[in-house]
DNA sequence: ACTTGGCACTCTCTGGAGCAGAGTGCCAGC
DNA sequence: GCTGGCACTCTGCTCCAGAGAGTGCCAAGT
């Protein structure tokens, strides 16, 4: 069905139409990739290919435009990475170096993603499976409010606040976070679940002491629903004339986290390209997601991206995306 | 120079060119607001009125349509605030009634804010000046590493991580945070600095306690750069036709934290207004900025506010800046 | 069985002409 | 100071024609 040479015409129809944005006409196409036949039997590949739905003209008599599906093939079979130039490299390592700590890393992560793709980058925050409990805190800030703090061996602070009985004293708070610092410190998450569980149950647990577990417990088994962070918003104004009209979708979308962490969560592999239709949420079925994991699997493994036209130049960005991944990822296991 | 009627014809532009953001001739002008003249009289009003500046035509014999100096003059003497509907009292109520901490709060209003106005929204976190700190923590991550945790009373918790020598024992390190802790709780960040830095000249004072009291001083005293929250960003896709080309740099300048801080810095009013060219930021200049500072003086006290095209319906944008902010106000006041 | 050149056809795009409509500025008169 | 009238200007729409790009198909060549 698609020989070697039908391949080559699609694989020049999308290089050509990413780069000018325009439909591609099978003369041009001869002219500008030197395929050593005549236009007429590129016709003819044209004419199969859209007959196999890779291809599609916006109307008859204009050129050809690539489908989803076109894409689709192209990144499976027929992209190769494109390697990033030295200054790239050198631009990467240099923004990431000298991050503080963990916000830092993922904010400066962001921005470049967003800088060498010039598209929409979004980053998920680590989850960190194998983090232990370092650290527990009750404070209180009134009478009956206090903050009940979380804190990893990754540097993750997790808080929310408690309601307390006007009446209860303040050695009372201060036992109860002892005790259950004491009995929770270096678990992880699901150790600590299950520990908690007990010590409310125990002799001398006390209403203070229920109410602070409850609260962990419920900070401890919230979803690892990490936050996500998005940049680089500005890069859709540049997605393309045509775009105007999807932009609002997108927007919208970029900016619920709940279909951020959705369209991350779904990313296993080492790269993953989603391409227009492929989306699930229908704002972006215009689009294109690459995303990639990054970090270390089981410690502090997490998963970035970017979000741009389906007319996209796959070859670079997913080369972007991969090795600012494994920077970052690198990064991480060092610092 | 300009009389009641002139003025009177600036309105109806205005609000006319909002409405339909067409330029209004005077034909028309008359037809629909019955001002009781001739179109010729109007005509030679709108000669005035461009003269003086207030107005401007897109092409000769087409109609007007107001500069930024049109709109300031509208806003500091024609505007009558327009008063919100009883559903978008009930809306701003509910929507806020129910949040549980100050992100709550703050991710709310940018929602709600962003709703009612259809415009981007921007919340600054309340700076808390009369804060007092309320807990101090030192917790040891890594054999060289360790996070200075601070919390206020207000609920605010800001950190840093610092860089430990190896060897420093672990008792070391929870005495410098007893000893810090009992000598700054419940004093005012202005306060807490000048203990802090007798602190380090003391008797027996170690290493440890130096690297931590260093880093709580830059915790403190690092401006209350107060993060500022953007929601709605996707109502820029509706400013308008003609705004596509001035979207980018407005895209841009809504994600520098630093533009944001800025913008709402200069905000001390109760309701402030800044047009066009008003605006500092260029990449702003053709968008207009409705803020007003809410919380309580002196306690919680932020801004918030909305981003708008140039064009924007001044009555009823200020209202709703208004009245979402004098709600958020009396929440956090009760709460 | 592919490939190719040729040819008729389709569709968009561009530019110019013509015309209607909206709006202006100015002036003389009330 | 307002008004009606008038000439003028500019945009926007429509129509038309021609150029250009591209297609599909067919018959002939390798």
């Amino acid at each position: 069905m698609l020989d070697e040479r039908k391949l080559a015409v699609l694989r020049a129809i999308i290089t050509d139409y990413v780069e000018n944005s325009e439909p591609v006409g099978s003369k041009a196409l001869v002219e500008r990739y030197h395929l050593d036949v005549s236009p007429a039997t590129i016709r003819n590949d044209m004419a199969t290919l859209e007959e196999e739905g890779y291809l599609t003209q916006p109307h008859t008599s204009a050129g050809r435009i690539p489908t989803d599906k076109g894409y689709r093939l192209f990144v499976d079979r027929l992209a190769t990475l494109k390697p990033l130039s030295p200054a790239e490299r050198r631009a990467i390592s240099t923004f990431l170096s000298g991050a503080a700590d963990l916000d830092d890393v993922v904010t400066r992560t962001v921005r470049l993603l967003a800088q060498v793709t010039q598209q929409v980058a979004i980053v998920q925050y680590p989850v960190v499976s194998t983090a232990v409990i370092r650290h527990i805190d009750v404070i209180r800030l009134h009478p009956d409010r206090a903050l009940v703090l979380l804190v990893t061996s990754t540097g993750r602070i997790t808080q929310t606040s408690v309601e307390l009985p006007v009446e209860t004293r303040d050695d009372q708070v201060e036992a109860a976070a002892v005790r259950i610092a004491a009995g929770v410190r270096n678990m992880t998450s699901t150790q600590a679940v299950r520990a908690l569980s007990g010590m409310a149950a125990e002799e001398g647990a006390d209403l203070v002491l229920g109410i602070v577990v409850h609260a962990l417990t419920a900070l401890l088994a919230a979803d690892p629903t990490t936050r996500v962070v998005v940049g680089g918003v500005q890069n859709v104004a540049r997605f393309g004339e045509d775009f105007h009209t999807a932009m609002e979708p997108v927007l919208e979308a970029l900016e619920e986290q709940v279909v951020l962490l959705r369209l991350l969560g779904e990313v296993r592999d080492d790269l993953t390209v989603r391409i227009g239709h492929e989306n699930e949420h229908v704002g972006l079925q215009s689009t294109s997601v690459v995303a990639s994991g990054y970090g270390m699997p089981d410690d502090a493994w997490a998963t970035l991206g970017v979000v741009g036209p389906t007319r996209m130049n796959y070859p670079s960005t997913m080369a972007s995306v991969r090795a600012v991944a494994r920077y970052v990822g690198r990064f991480l296991a060092e610092g």
